[in-house]
DNA sequence: CTGTTAGCGCATTCAC
DNA sequence: GTGAATGCGCTAACAG
C-alpha cells in the first residue's frame, strides 16, 4: 500500500506538503495540493492511522468498562455513550469485564499504554488504590460519586432516591419493606444499603437479612424471588427492585403464583425502562441514556475532574 | 515516560536486547535479561502499543458492527465475542450503528486503515458491493450465510427453520398464520420472508400484508402487535415471534386483553432466551453465545474463509 | 548470544 | 509557501 513517500515522490513534492494536505494545513499552494490529492486518487491512497497515533499521540478511542453487556441497565448506558462517541468521531473500546478485578486492569493499562485516549468505567470491582495508580495516565470517568476523587464522575445520588423511594413506600402505609439488588458490595449497592439500614432505624423496624435478594439482575431473577418470597412466614409486603426487568419478571411471578399486586405485594422498580410503562410498574426513572452522553464528554474533555449528579423522577403507575 | 532507548542505555545493553527481553525472545542471556528487567522496574518502564502496531502491522483489535448494543439479541451475541475475544488476548472496538450505512462503513475503514485487524459484522445495512471493496484489507466475518462471498460466516439456515417453524403450526392445526420481525430487509430478514411466502403457497393459503408485523425487536413492542391484532376482523390463530422479548410482550399483553394462550392465538418465540423459559414460551433455540464465540475464531483466523452452519432446535413449551 | 541499523508511516520544527 | 531532517517507540533483518 502506498504511502505518504510514494505520493510525495509522485507528485513531485515533499512529504511535509503531502502531510500538509491531508491534514488541511493552509499553507499549501492551490496547484500543488491539486497534484497530491490526484496520485492519492490514483495510488487509492490510505494513510496509515497507527502511524498517526505514534506521532500524535491519541488514538480517538475511548475504553468502556462494563461488567456485561447483555444487560439493559448497561446496555441504554453504553447506548448513550455510544451516540454521543459518534457525534464527536470517537470510536468505544469495549470491555465486558464480568466483574473480574483482571480485566478492569486490562482496561486500565490500555489507557496507560495510550492506546486508548481516556476510560469510562461504568461499574466496578477493583478499589480505588487501583484506579489511583492510573490516574496519571489519561482522563478516567466512572459512573459513581467520585467527588473527592482525582477521576470525573457522572453519578445519582443513591442514598437520597433510595431513601425517598422508602419514604413513599413507608407512607403508602408498608411497614415490611425489602429489596432486590444486583450485587452486594459495589459503591452504588453500599450507598443503597446504608440507605436502607437507616430508614429501618429511622421507622425503628428491626433489620432482616433474608429482607434483601442479591443478583435480581434480568427477568428471569423475578421468579425466584417470589418462590423465596412464598416461603417465608413473614413476608414483606413491598419490593424496592432497583432494576425493572427483573421487577417485571417479579411481577409476573407473581400473577401465576396468585400473589396480587400491589395489595399483597408493591413493587417499585428502578431506571424507567420501556418495559416498566408496559406493565404499569411504578418506577425511579433513571436517565441512563442521558447519564452515558454525558460520561463520554467528560472523558473527552478530560483535562479537569467534572462531576455530575444527575436527578431521579418518581413514575407513579400502578404495582405500589 | 522512558522508552526503550532509555532502558537500553541504563542497562548498558541495545535496544535489540531491551526488545527480546520485551518478547520473552529467547536469544538472551540471563544476567542481561535481568539487568534490563531491572531498569525497567526502576523506571516503571510501559512500553507503546501504538508504536508496536505501527512495526508489526496488527493492533489485535477487532470491530464488532451490531446496529443496537441494547438489545438482547446482540447482547448475547456479543457476550459470545467478548469472552472469546478476552481468552485470545484480543480487545473490540464496539461499532453501534442504527442501521446508518456511514457507521458501517466507517467500521470498514477502520478495517483498511489498520487500526483493527478485522471485522465482525453481526447485521448490515449496506449492500455486498461495498463490502467487498473492503475484503482485501482483513478478514470481515459476518453472521449470515455468505457462503458464496469472500468473507468467512457463522449463520442459521433461517430459510430453513422458518420453514420448519410454520409447518409445526400448521400440525398443530393452525392455517391463518402470521410473524413478527424486526426489519423488512436484511439478509435473514428475506431469507424468512421467502419461506413464508413458500409456506403459504404450499398449504394453498394467501398472503396477506397485515399478518406481518415489523419493528418487532424488544418486549414493548409486543403491546402494539396486541392492539393491531384486536383490530383485526380476521386475525391469524399462531403468530411467529422472532425475537423472545417481543414474544413475552405479546403473551404479556394478552393476557391483560383477555385474549388466551394459546388458545385464541398461539406464540413461537425464537431465540430461547431466559425469559422464554419463565414464561414458558415455545422457542426455536438459537445458540447466540456459542454463534458469537465462533464468530470471533473465524475473525481471528481470517486466513481462510470458512462458513459454520449453526442448527436451531425447537423448545416446545406452553404457548402452542 | 549481541548490537547496528534500517525501517514502520506520519507529524512537525526550522531554515530557506 | 516549501522541503529536509528529525522524532515518535518499537521490531527485525543482518552481521558479527
Amino acid at each position: 500500500m502506498a504511502n505518504i513517500k510514494d505520493i510525495a515522490k509522485k507528485a513531485g513534492v515533499s512529504v511535509t506538503t503531502v502531510s500538509r494536505v491531508l491534514n488541511n494545513h493552509p499553507y499549501v499552494s492551490e496547484d500543488k495540493r491539486e497534484a497530491v490529492l490526484r496520485v492519492m486518487e490514483e495510488f487509492n491512497y490510505q494513510r496509515n492511522i497507527n502511524a498517526v497515533h505514534l506521532s500524535k499521540g491519541e488514538t480517538l478511542l475511548i475504553g468502556v468498562v462494563v461488567p456485561f453487556t447483555n444487560h439493559p441497565y448497561f446496555g441504554q448506558l453504553v447506548e448513550g455513550i455510544a451516540n454521543e462517541a459518534m457525534k464527536n468521531n470517537y470510536k468505544l473500546v469495549l470491555f465486558q469485564t464480568n466483574y473480574e478485578e483482571d480485566r478492569e486492569i486490562e482496561a486500565l493499562k490500555m489507557l496507560q499504554h495510550k492506546q486508548i485516549d481516556s476510560l469510562i468505567i461504568c461499574s466496578r470491582i477493583c478499589e480505588w488504590d487501583v484506579i489511583n495508580q492510573f490516574t496519571e495516565y489519561g482522563p478516567i470517568v466512572l459512573c459513581e460519586d467520585a467527588r473527592n476523587r482525582n477521576v470525573s464522575s457522572t453519578f445519582i445520588d443513591h442514598y437520597m432516591s433510595f431513601s425517598n423511594a422508602l419514604e413513599y413506600l413507608h407512607n403508602k402505609g408498608h411497614q415490611k419493606i425489602g429489596y432486590c439488588i444486583g450485587r452486594k458490595t459495589g459503591a452504588n449497592s453500599r450507598q443503597r444499603g446504608k440507605a436502607y439500614a437507616d430508614f429501618l432505624k429511622r421507622i425503628d423496624e428491626p433489620y432482616k437479612e433474608e429482607f434483601i435478594f442479591y443478583e435480581c439482575l434480568h427477568f428471569e431473577h423475578g421468579e425466584e424471588v417470589v418462590q423465596r418470597l412464598s416461603n417465608m412466614d413473614n413476608p414483606p409486603s413491598a419490593l424496592l427492585v432497583t432494576n425493572d426487568f427483573a421487577a417485571a419478571g417479579i411481577v409476573t411471578s407473581c400473577r401465576e403464583n396468585g400473589i396480587h399486586i400491589p395489595d399483597d405485594l408493591a413493587i417499585m422498580g428502578f431506571d424507567n425502562q420501556p418495559i416498566a410503562k408496559i406493565m404499569h410498574i411504578t418506577t425511579l426513572e433513571i436517565p441512563l441514556v442521558q447519564m452515558g452522553r454525558q460520561l463520554l464528554l467528560q472523558a473527552i474533555d478530560g483535562k479537569k475532574h467534572t462531576h455530575q449528579e444527575i436527578s431521579v423522577k418518581l413514575i407513579e403507575r400502578q404495582t405500589v
